[in-house]
RNA sequence: GGCCGCUUAGCUCAGUUGGCUAGAGCGUCUGAUUUACAUUCAGUAGGUCGGGGGUUCAAAUCCCUCAGCGGCCACCA
């Protein structure tokens, strides 16, 4: 053995053997089954994927216990997170997504993904996970494609989709709508202008969006404004004078700005719910595309902030600005991707009604047949469910599944399309019109984008029904897909024996979106819970805490650090002195101190090694000094059995902490019997005894320690198993053996 | 505003259902070592366990309260 453990020079041929051995094993024994997360497909591997070493801990932990664990992976198509990086690829050579039709810009975005796909794998494997490559799911895979369209048309069937005109969050920036959960609030300081409104003066942070008015509310109970309630004003505005009703409403606040509100139904998610309830009419003045429109007159073109700093400058010119608070602080809801406002803007979306469908998962939830580890994400997950709103599902996206329904251009002559013509040139308008000078085979060729009106007839079918057709051009947000994985990845026969699944490892971040859409669908499908344990992963950050980010220049590449220390150094700390559910400090000094634990690892065995080899010689040489030595004395007697008896404490804590998923507790335990009990105090004592070649003592420290080689084996694979070689043979993994070495056999030694 | 959590050594954090002298990693200081391992070992300093009150034979742990910090959710025209 060397002098020093080189993770660099074994650790691939030790994850051969794996492969091997391990993964292509037929067990007949009882299963056990964890769903991998899947990364992004053309994803590589970041530092957060690190905390997917859970799942691998709890696949070998499990294999030693004797079960029948697998591991399936996969990889997600994740729509517009994947369309977005696309993007920013093609601004680097001078395009963009409107210069394609959609089918183009796909099948470009499809091959982008399959060049870069299949990398991370190669870098999970570098770290020792031991899943189920060649089972492998793409989230695009034909038969995810099936399901996701059999569930779509059932949920139709069964009253659980429906079409409206909705007041969405869109991000002119991405062209895409999001689900209240996608969009991130910001404190900002904005002006806060007050407008004089006929007999009134009231607050807005946007006046450009005056246009869109349709009412003005007061609270019912504030007298000052009592007199007018019901009746219609007549107001001086940039467009001349203009008539609008004043109605009474609770939601407005009496002590805010002047107690007036304008109600801008198309343009503002309260004034829209206030607007349904007082059947106000919706007027839309901003389009898809971030502009005013024509019923703005001299605005019309412009963008919404231009707009803004037009429009007020006009209403000083006209006296209509009564005065203008600069300094007000306001929540702007902003894209969680790009940061820009989010225009609240009336699309015509696709909803899953979530009403009846979240029921059962909170049932579920509530009678535990999901625990959550640590706990108190129970509560967190509940709360979520109790405010989940019904689920938009469509988005204005290329890369994804798209939506299977199919409008007939006859019957809906009011569809609007956008398309390239043959030429390339962007054409766009209502579809009755456009088919005078285009056939409809042009236009399918050539289209970007189509807007059915929220009544539109339309036909469920995977594939074109007729010739008359032009299918949706939305995709299903991403999540609609990746919340069935619990029922895509599986063979047929396993939903008998491994389902519901053991374990599901995530972030807590992805709680909302994913973890509990997985519950609704699988309740929804399979009337049974997708899986009985979600842990949740740590937050891996910067040595100081801090969330890693590329803007703050402190990310850190896992493979570095594996490359320089190994990858059980990385495992282990990720995983030492972390909580579940929490944040994970990863530092190079914390990875330098597990590589100096898995040196420790590795000269421990050495140490016992040299001795055996040592003292096999002398029993060539001389016999009876074996015989002289062979009787242990009462000394040495007592340090056995203590360190029998601490060994089978710490066995049975780390027994408890495994099944209790406290990880790290499990690690910290023989981290330090290992290393400050067992070679620090034990072998120091019993140091002598060993180099004398007492047989018995040496006999014994090797049990225990290669106990502890199988204890620490989840958390650090590789140098784990290049230790148990040279000890029981080249070709050997500690996998091939079982955990339940009980210290009786050890004892019984001890008695002899 | 609602819910959840955190506050323990210089730093980052453990501390299982209340129970030995409150721990680890990194850092500090002193020393050892022709060594299984300098990626080592022995030792040292450093804590009124956020403040206050209560329950108990016993509280870092349970309850109340105050203060500070963080996360999530809702919301502000």
């Amino acid at each position: 053995m060397d002098s020093k453990f080189q993770p660099a020079l074994c650790e691939k041929e030790i994850y051969k053997l794996w492969q091997r051995d391990v993964l292509t094993k037929k067990s007949s024994e009882k299963p056990f089954t964890i769903l991998m997360p899947p990364p992004n497909a053309n994803a590589s591997l970041h530092a957060g994927h690190g905390m997917y070493t859970v799942d691998d801990i709890m696949i070998r932990w499990k294999i030693l216990q004797g079960y029948d664990a697998k591991w399936i992976p996969g990889l997600d198509h994740a729509g517009f997170e994947t369309q977005y990086v696309f993007e920013k690829h093609l601004v680097k050579q001078g395009k963009s997504r409107m210069d394609f039709d959609r089918q183009t810009l796909y099948q470009n975005i499809f091959k982008f993904v399959k060049n870069n796909s299949g990398l991370i794998y190669e870098q999970f494997k570098r770290l020792g996970f031991l899943a189920q490559w060649d089972r492998s799911v793409f989230t695009l895979d034909n038969h995810v494609l099936k399901t996701v369209f059999q569930t779509f048309e059932r949920m139709i069937k069964e009253g659980y989709v429906y079409r409206s005109d909705y007041i969405v969050n869109y991000c002119t920036h991405c062209g895409t709508s999001f689900s209240e959960l996608e969009t991130d609030h910001m404190e900002r300081i904005d002006p806060l202008y007050y407008i004089k409104y006929g007999p009134f003066v009231l607050a807005t942070v946007r006046p450009e969006t005056k246009f869109g008015d349709t009412a003005l509310a007061v609270n019912p109970k504030d007298k000052r404004y009592k007199k007018w309630v019901g009746k219609v004003i007549e107001a001086d505005g940039l467009l001349g004078r203009f008539k609008i009703k004043v109605i009474a409403d609770d939601y407005v606040d009496p002590k805010f700005g002047t107690g007036v509100v304008k109600i801008t139904p198309a343009h503002d998610p309260n004034d829209f719910l206030i607007g349904k309830k007082h059947n106000l009419e919706i007027k839309q003045i901003i389009d898809m595309n971030g502009r005013l429109n024509q019923l703005t007159g001299p605005y019309a073109g412009l963008k919404v902030k231009i707009a803004r700093q037009k429009v007020v400058e006009d209403l000083k010119a006209k006296g209509l600005i009564e005065k203008i608070d600069e300094q007000y602080s306001h929540a702007v809801t902003v894209c969680y991707k790009c940061s820009y406002d989010l225009e609240p803007i009336i699309v015509p979306n696709w909803f899953i009604k979530v009403e009846d469908l979240k029921k059962s998962v909170i049932e579920a939830i509530k009678k535990d047949e999901i625990i959550f580890h640590p706990k108190r994400f129970k509560k967190q997950i509940l709360q979520w469910l109790k405010v989940m709103h019904d689920w938009p599902i469509s988005r204005q996206v290329i890369w994804g599944i798209r939506i299977p329904a199919w409008y007939n251009v006859q019957e809906n002559p009011d569809i609007f399309v956008v398309f390239l013509d043959e030429t390339k040139k962007q054409m766009q308008g209502k579809i009755k019109e456009i088919l005078k000078t285009y056939s409809l085979s042009e236009v399918a060729l050539g289209l970007q984008k189509l807007v059915a009106p929220k009544n539109a007839s339309y036909t469920i079918s995977q594939t074109t029904p007729g010739d008359q057709y032009l299918q949706e051009t939305d995709t299903f947000d991403t999540w609609f897909s990746s919340g069935q994985w619990s029922l895509v990845t599986l063979k047929e026969e396993e939903y008998q024996t491994r389902y519901p699944t053991d374990l599901l490892g995530t972030l807590s971040d992805i709680l909302p979106f994913w973890v509990s859409r997985m519950v609704m669908f699988s309740l929804y499908i399979k009337k049974i819970v997708p899986f009985k344990h979600v842990f949740l992963w740590s937050m891996v950050a910067d040595a100081k805490g801090k969330k890693m980010a590329k803007s703050k220049g402190n990310v850190i590449n896992p493979i570095d650090l594996v490359n320089k220390y190994g990858a059980d150094a990385l495992r282990a700390a990720l995983l030492f002195g972390s909580t579940a559910g929490g944040k994970v400090n990863l530092g190079e000094d914390k990875v330098i101190g597990m590589r100096n634990f898995t040196n420790k690892i590795w000269n421990i065995g050495r140490f016992i090694q040299i001795n055996q080899v040592q003292s096999s010689k002398c029993k060539v040489q001389s016999h009876s000094e074996k015989i002289k030595v062979k009787k242990n004395s009462e000394k040495i007697k007592k340090i056995i059995n203590n360190l029998l008896k601490e060994y089978k404490e710490v066995e049975e804590k780390y027994q408890r902490a495994m099944e209790g998923y406290n990880f790290s507790r499990a690690l910290g335990l023989v981290h330090r019997f290992l290393w400050h009990r067992f070679a620090d105090y034990y072998i120091e004592k019993l140091k002598d005894a060993m180099r004398d070649g007492n047989i018995e003592v040496q006999s014994l420290l090797e049990e225990v320690y290669l106990g502890n080689l199988k204890l620490l084996h989840p958390f650090m694979p590789f140098v784990t198993d290049a230790v148990w070689q040279v000890f029981k043979g080249k070709g050997k993994s500690i996998l091939s053996s079982k955990i339940k070495v009980q210290s009786s056999k050890l004892q019984f030694q001890v008695k002899s």
